[in-house]
DNA sequence: TTTTTATTGTGACATTATTAACAAAATATA
DNA sequence: TATATTTTGTTAATAATGTCACAATAAAAA
């Protein structure tokens, strides 16, 4: 199984190489992705090795749009993929609002909160009562969730979302949930990534 | 060195152990902390070890109040941290908005903003124009700041940072920043790490 | 008191990740 | 054409990280 760095990389790479692309860039060699990446050439080759992009010719490069294409099949660009929030507070209205997801093919098609003002059709996206999850994920065909509720409430959501078969959660709020191993979590903990700098800096 | 590994598990020792205490809990072992930290016990204790935390007494564990004394040491919790905050738009306010920083002692004091509509006190925090950042991080002696603005916008921001003598950035646009390596960056692409999540899922 | 049990802290081992080295191949140059 | 140069892909070497094993020892039980 490929790791979390690894993983990481790629869509490191990929988002500087369609920056190249949109410089008007065809090729680049493992030296300018690195750079652009903060990676060595080698770790980028080496990463390229490891999930089988072996498209680079000696001397020439990568082809730019090869590479992207390679990538997009690793990470099945092909179609959108469906993803409900949970919670339409401060963090849930600004992810709600994002517009880059598109170009990442993600939709947030629903949301849903448990405070009845905010059940409206007045968002970007429609906020439902979370009883209407089921229903939402069943029509959609969602797999994914987003828990931005405060910590009280999000082991509850959690378990109402894997309930509703959701197989991945990237969770906003700042406590570790428990959930069954065949459900991968993503935890996002944005205090502790400000603790994290704030000790690196002042331990530099 | 200390790795990021290392420091984001002690961070996360820390909320579960509060979250332990808010229980009532007073003491707890390498196995308790490993459940709910979500790591094995030995990781635990070898993470202690290697900060010298070794405040454990064989069979019975560590006092909880002990190990928060020590990691608020580690992580120099004895006063306020001041933060800046560039790009007053969706992510701007929800941080701006979240109460949660004070329980770690992290302050966002000012934000600043290109567009004269956002330059009010109608915020819950000062909002100047980006050419005041000088004069603020002089007052409240800030080291570290948070980007929020689109990526068109983040290298430029970056380099008025570092020219007023910002020592940490965590970054939310999606673009790698090039700056001095005195300079620590933190990277958070919320589309990457969805990204991340939906490859782990749908690969599991 | 002595024995048993549980738990820490750490050194040895295993795994994983990164860096370095280099042959193979493509291009450029003479 | 032949030679020099550049860059890839991969193997080997090194470094970092995580797991295991266990002595030391405190507490509990006998
Ligand atoms: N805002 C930030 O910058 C920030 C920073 C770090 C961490 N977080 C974490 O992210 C999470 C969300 O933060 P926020 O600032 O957006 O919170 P918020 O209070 O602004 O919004 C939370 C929303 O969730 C809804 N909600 C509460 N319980 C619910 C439930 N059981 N089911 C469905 N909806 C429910 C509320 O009605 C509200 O709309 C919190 O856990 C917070 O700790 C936020
Ligand atoms: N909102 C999200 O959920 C989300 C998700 C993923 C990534 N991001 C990234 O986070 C960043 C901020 O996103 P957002 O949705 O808050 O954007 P936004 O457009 O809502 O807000 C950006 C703010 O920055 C200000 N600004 C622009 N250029 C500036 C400059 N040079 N100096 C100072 N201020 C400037 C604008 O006036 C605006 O208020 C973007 O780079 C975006 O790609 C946001």
């Amino acid at each position: 199984m490929y790791l979390k760095n690894n993983i990481r990389r790629l869509l490191v790479y990929r988002q500087c190489l369609i920056k190249f692309k949109e410089l008007g860039f065809e090729i680049v060699y493992s030296y300018n992705l690195g750079c652009e990446a903060n990676v060595s050439p080698e770790q980028v080759r080496k990463d390229f090795s490891k999930f089988e992009i072996k498209e680079g010719r000696r001397k020439a490069g990568y082809k730019i749009d090869h590479l992207l294409e390679s990538l997009d099949t690793i990470f099945k660009k092909d179609k959108d993929q469906n993803v409900i929030l949970v919670g339409m507070g401060n963090i849930g209205k600004a992810l709600s609002n994002y517009k880059g997801f598109a170009q990442h093919k993600i939709v947030i098609c629903a949301a849903f909160d448990i405070d009845p003002s905010k059940q409206t059709k007045s968002y970007k996206i429609p906020v439902y009562p979370v009883e209407n999850i089921s229903m939402i994920v069943k029509r959609h065909n969602v797999k994914i969730a987003i828990i931005a509720v405060p910590k009280s409430g999000a082991q509850e959501v959690c378990d109402r979302l894997i309930a509703n078969d959701i197989q991945g959660i990237i969770n906003f709020s700042p406590i570790n949930l428990k959930s069954p191993k065949n459900v991968y979590i993503n935890n996002i903990d944005l205090a502790n990534e400000m603790e994290s700098l704030i000790y690196f800096t002042l331990n530099k």
